[in-house]
DNA sequence: AAGACGTGGCT
DNA sequence: TAGCCAAGTCT
């Protein structure tokens, strides 16, 4: 790692702000600096694409217009809302946060970064950002963008996936930022870091900042950042039971926690706990593991079901961990089947369109409506 | 500390 | 295609 002089930080400053005043991006939620717009929009553009948020983020202030609507908004309503963009728990710790600003802080922002990571859902990057952005506090934001720009800058070689890494980036990065312009100063290294430094093939040879980009003039940008690599996901494959009658699904409701938490879905049959029934798993005939999902499905959901292949190869949905094979089993129940052990209840294509759904689940629909079936 | 947690774009 | 990447947080 290199370290620079005063008047490089300076210069460096300078150079930054200069190029952002021109050609900083103008963004929905850089209207204005107001932290409830600054707030949603940073929550949905963790892990995700500026060009997905700008859509969800417009209707989401049509709809919640303020930090009170959220606070006062019905679940399905802003689960319907955040429908497609993932990582969902962001949005039920958005109107966690809201009722604590709501109901713990007389409806006031708290306003320092410290502050600020009390609220459900904002941690150490979010809250920088807020408090810089909309607060004038001298913080750092260090998020994706940040990390790449500033380990190539000063060819930082820590691993950006250490937690402890954080720590050393922010001490570096609160240094040389502005203390007179923070906001603007976290923004530019972000648009910077989408613009000319980014990950994949960047262009620093025409970057603002290219004098002051130390991996570049050595030429091993390409080093930077140092990031150790992620495990693959795990294949799981499911059974997909796919029951109808007349025009309505019978949909398992998710647990809780863990994922895809609260979701409507097919119910869903691991294929592992349908061989576990056999002594001899790796002798199972297809035949016989339908006969043993079958009982499996009387044991654990209560249903006697009747269960016919779909056809067609497994429908693959990737997570960042997981990977789902789901297999359409067509189903029927007894029309006056006991319901009262399954967790789950028949839902129309009316109520369907109501409610938010995950990804795989509208895969699957895709598939069915392809096989022609419904 | 390391794994859980979604989805879409790009190569 | 399979794999990596995109404005992270929580446990």
């Amino acid at each position: 790692m290199i370290e620079w002089s005063k008047s490089q930080i300076h210069a460096f400053r300078k150079t930054l702000l200069d190029w952002y005043d021109v050609h900083g991006r103008q963004l929905p939620w850089r209207r204005d600096h107001d932290p409830y717009h600054v707030w949603v929009s940073e929550i949905m553009l963790q892990q995700t694409q500026v060009n997905t948020v700008i859509p969800y983020y417009e209707r989401f202030m049509a709809q919640f217009p303020t930090v009170q609507d959220l606070a006062n908004a019905p679940e399905a309503k802003l689960m319907k809302a955040w429908e497609g963009l993932g990582y969902y728990s962001r949005a039920r710790n958005l109107q966690r946060a809201a009722r604590q600003i709501e109901n713990e802080h007389n409806g006031q922002w708290p306003q320092t970064a410290k502050g600020l990571q009390e609220l459900a859902g904002i941690g150490p990057y979010t809250a920088g950002a807020i408090a810089s952005i909309a607060f004038n506090e001298p913080v750092p934001a260090v998020d994706g963008n940040a990390f790449r720009v500033f380990a190539r800058l000063l060819e930082i070689d820590l691993d950006i996936v250490k937690p402890q890494t954080r720590l050393v980036f922010e001490r570096v990065i609160g240094r040389i930022m502005s203390p007179e312009r923070p906001g603007d100063f976290n923004q530019a290294v972000m648009d910077l870091g989408a613009s000319y430094m980014t990950a994949k093939n960047p262009d620093s040879a025409h970057s603002p900042v290219k004098a002051f980009n130390q991996a570049y003039l050595d030429g091993v940008e390409e080093r930077y950042p140092v990031k150790s690599k992620k495990p693959k996901p795990v294949k799981v494959a499911y059974y997909g039971l796919v029951i109808q009658q007349d025009k309505r699904f019978l949909m398992q409701k998710r647990p809780s926690a863990g994922l895809l938490a609260n979701f409507w879905t097919f119910p869903l049959i691991a294929e592992d706990d349908v061989l576990a029934l056999s002594e001899t798993p790796e002798l199972v005939t297809d035949e016989e593991r339908l006969t043993l999902l079958e009982r499996l499905v009387q044991q654990e959901l209560g249903l006697a079901v009747h269960v016919v292949p779909m056809g067609g190869k497994p429908v693959k949905h990737t997570f960042t961990h997981r990977q789902w094979l789901i297999s359409l089993l067509s189903a029927t129940v007894k029309p006056d089947a006991d319901l009262s052990f399954f967790p789950g209840k028949w839902l129309t294509s009316d109520e369907l369109e109501k409610t938010a759904l995950p990804k795989v689940q509208e895969k699957l629909f895709t598939r069915i409506y392809q096989l022609g079936k419904p």
